[in-house]
DNA sequence: TGTATTTTATTTGTCGACAAGAAATCGCCG
DNA sequence: CGGCGATTTCTTGTCGACAAATAAAATACA
C-alpha cells in the first residue's frame, strides 16, 4: 500500500532529502491518501525514497512538531487522527483566525499582496468550475493563506496555516462522501472578501470573513451530523 | 562560553536524551542564557551530554519547528532573533490571546483548573514578593498557561505557549535592563482574572484579560522607547 | 485447555564514521 | 604588495550498523 514513483530518484542534493520527504509526506497525510492512524514505518520509507533513516527521521520530527503524526516512544508512528469529539475547539479557533487574518489583511495590504490573493483566487475559480474538489480543497487553503500573508503577522500566519491544513483533512473526508457537490457561493464569498481587502474596508473584511467562516463551519456541521449513523473508521 | 553540569550524566534512559537536551537547551534560550544570535555547535553540544550528534540534532529540529533556533542550510544553527521591528505583532496576537483563552477559561473551568490556577497564582505571588524578577517571569508565563489549559482550546493553547515563550525572552531583557523593579499591580489583576473566571463571569474575564494585557504591552513599548537610544546588539 | 513465562522478532533510538558544502587559509602570480 | 584560485578546515548531512525496548510468538506448566 501507499505506493509513490519507485524510479524518481537517481540522485538527490545534500538537504533536499529530509524536504522531500517532509513535503511529500504532509500532502499524503492531509490529502487522506495516508489516512488518519495509518502506521508510518521508517524503514519502509527509507526503502521507497532509497536513502537512510536518517533523513526519514528528521522529516517524521518536523511532522510530529506540526502535530500530523503521533509517536509512540519507543513503539509505532502513525498519522495524527481527527478529534471528532473537539471539533468545535477546531471551528473555534479557525473562525476566529479567518476573521483576525481578514482584517489585518484589509489593514496592511500592498500591491503584491492583492496580485498573489488573485491569483489563488483565480485558481480556485478555476478548480471549482472544474467540479475537481481536491483542487477545491487545495486552493481554497491556499487562498486564505495568500491573504493571511497579507497581513503580515507570523504568529497569526502559522497558526492559520496549522488550522488550514487540518480543514484540509476534514474537507477532504466532506468531499470524499457527499459526491464533490460544490458550492459555487464560495467563489462569491472570495470576491467580497477580496474587494474589502482591497479597498482596505476593516469592518466590512472582518464580518464577510466571519460570515464565510460560519457559513463553512456549519456546512461541516450538518455533515456530520447527517452521517452520524455511519461508522467513523478512524 | 555556557558552561552547565559536565558531570551529571553517569547513564541515560533510552529516549531520555532527546528530551533532556531539548528543555535545556530551550531553557536556556528563553532565559538568554543563550542570547539571540549565539552559534549553536552541534558537536560541543554532544560532548557536552557525552552523547552522540543524532540525539542533539533531533532537539535542534524540534527547537527549529518552534521557532527558537534558526538552521542555515549546510551551515550554521544559532539562537533565533527577536524581531524587535516587527514587535507590534507580538503584541496584537499577545493580546488576543490573553482574551480569548480567559474567556474560554471563564467558560470551560473546572475544579481541577482552579486548582491548578491558583497554585501557579501562589507561586507567582510568591516570587513578586521575593523580588525574583526570573522567576516571576516563568510563574506568570505558567499561570496564564495554565489559564489557556482550563479553556481547553489545543489550538490557542499551542500559539499561546509560542507567545508566552517569547515573552519570557522579552521580559527577561526587561528586568535585565531595569533592575528588577516589579509591580504589585500584576499580583492584583490576576486575582480579579481569576475571580472572574471563577465565577464565570465571561465578559469581565475577556474585558480583565485585555486590560492586563494592554497593560504589560504599554509597558514594554515604554521601556522599549526610553531605551532606543541604547544599542541593542542582538 | 488456559495461563504464565521464556524466546523470538520487529521497530525504534543511538552511535561512530564518512562525505559534501561552504568559509577561511594559504600559495601563486601579477 | 595585492588580487585570485587552490587547498585546507570545519561543520553539517547522510549512512550503515548495533543495542535497547516492546510486542508477538512459542513454550512450559498447572
Amino acid at each position: 500500500m501507499t505506493e509513490t514513483d519507485p524510479a524518481s530518484v537517481p540522485e538527490r542534493k545534500r538537504g533536499s532529502g529530509v524536504k522531500m520527504v517532509y513535503e511529500l509526506l504532509r500532502d499524503e497525510i492531509l490529502d487522506l491518501v495516508l489516512p488518519p492512524g495509518s502506521p508510518i514505518d521508517e524503514v519502509q520509507l527509507a526503502e521507497r525514497f532509497k536513502m537512510s533513516r536518517t533523513p526519514i527521521r528528521e522529516a517524521l520530527v518536523r511532522l510530529s512538531g506540526e502535530g500530523l503524526i503521533d509517536t509512540l516512544p519507543n513503539r509505532s508512528t502513525m498519522v495524527a487522527n481527527i478529534d471528532f469529539l473537539n471539533l468545535h475547539t477546531f471551528f473555534d479557533a479557525l473562525v476566529l483566525m479567518y476573521r483576525v487574518t481578514t482584517r489585518l489583511a484589509a489593514q496592511y495590504q500592498r500591491p503584491e499582496d492583492l496580485v498573489a490573493i488573485r491569483a489563488a483566487q483565480a485558481r480556485f475559480t478555476a478548480a471549482a468550475e472544474a467540479g475537481d474538489a481536491l483542487a477545491m480543497i487545495a486552493t481554497n487553503a491556499a487562498l486564505h493563506a495568500a491573504i493571511a500573508e497579507a497581513g503580515r503577522n507570523p504568529y497569526y500566519i502559522s497558526l492559520f496555516n496549522r488550522l488550514l491544513d487540518e480543514g484540509r483533512r476534514i474537507l477532504r473526508l466532506y468531499y470524499q462522501s457527499y459526491g464533490d457537490r460544490l458550492p459555487q457561493q464560495f467563489v462569491d464569498e472570495h470576491e467580497d472578501m477580496i474587494a474589502a481587502i482591497e479597498a482596505r474596508d476593516i469592518d466590512a473584511a472582518d464580518r464577510l470573513a466571519k460570515a464565510h467562516a460560519e457559513q463553512i463551519v456549519a456546512q461541516i456541521q450538518a455533515l456530520f451530523s447527517r452521517n452520524q449513523r455511519h461508522d467513523i473508521d478512524l
